[in-house]
DNA sequence: CTCATTTCTTGAGGTTACCTCATTATGAGG
DNA sequence: CCTCATAATGAGGTAACCTCAAGAAATGAG
């Protein structure tokens, strides 16, 4: 194995993440949830049932990769949808019972593995990280790809 | 678009990432590479000619995925390949002339949207950003997924 | 030299997590 | 009714990875 290159900052951070994905991956692997349908449990768990828009919007992602992500979800019998009583356009989804106790045992393995991750950084390392995160979520809007289609 | 969830440290990480691999993109589409492709003509630039699987380490990525981004840069005559004259199991592969015009243009183009993502950060946020990133790196080996396929 | 083993790359096929565009159904206003 | 905006989804596509196994060449043992 090479030395680490001496990325650039974008690439740092791309490369970090991947890792942080396929550790993330391997954590969620037992529970049949990919990071992506963990991350939607989480949101549900937070915030409770809402519309589709709202979760894509939670999630930063397009509405129909929202869509996606609930089927997945519905599929695996861990979300419920139901139609929106106040606009029948509008579709509810929801945590299911076995839903909420996927979301609880994602926390855990989180914790377990993912928050591994941070492990080499000191308490004062992690609370800047989520310091400085914040600052690039809250600086940059949504950014939705361009010409990527 | 509602507040930014109160996220976990992997999933304010994972977010940041995303978007900012929307903007790499979109500040590469006019060059005509993707972030992938842009990433490995860093690579070549920075160290010269290497075979296939020193790319795939340099970029922490599958030897089999080291293939591919080879076959895109060599379909857009950025790279060239070789075989190596010291094993003729192994292939060498390099910058053309083209390629590396493009790596400088990929550099520039870096500076001017990728960075700017950064821009929100004060000098010092970005060198502890930076600081951190390196210790993740050098603390978590690799990372390949597991049982992902 | 021969054979088994390992190494280097690639073909074949698959996954995740997104995307855009067009469609269908509903809601809101004139 | 007509038009326009909005909510979700069907259809189809992309990037960036992956595994598994094949084909060719190197390497070490006998």
């Amino acid at each position: 194995m090479p030395d680490p290159d001496d990325l650039s900052l974008p690439e740092a951070f791309t490369t970090v993440a991947r890792t942080l994905h396929h550790r993330s991956a391997k954590a969620f692997a037992p529970l049949d949830v990919t990071p992506g349908q963990a991350r939607a449990l989480r949101v549900l768990t937070r915030h409770g049932e809402m519309r589709m828009s709202a979760l894509s919007e939670h999630l930063r992602i397009a509405p129909r990769s929202g869509t996606e992500v609930a089927d997945d979800l519905e599929r695996r019998g861990l979300v419920r949808r139901r139609p929106d009583p106040d606009d029948r356009r509008a579709v509810l989804v929801a945590l299911t019972e076995q839903g909420e106790r996927v979301s609880e045992q994602v926390r855990a393995a989180r914790s377990a593995e993912g928050d591994a991750y941070f492990a080499a950084l000191s308490d004062a390392d992690r609370q800047e990280l989520a310091r400085i995160l914040r600052v690039l979520r809250a600086a940059n809007p949504v950014g939705r790809p361009a010409g990527a289609g």
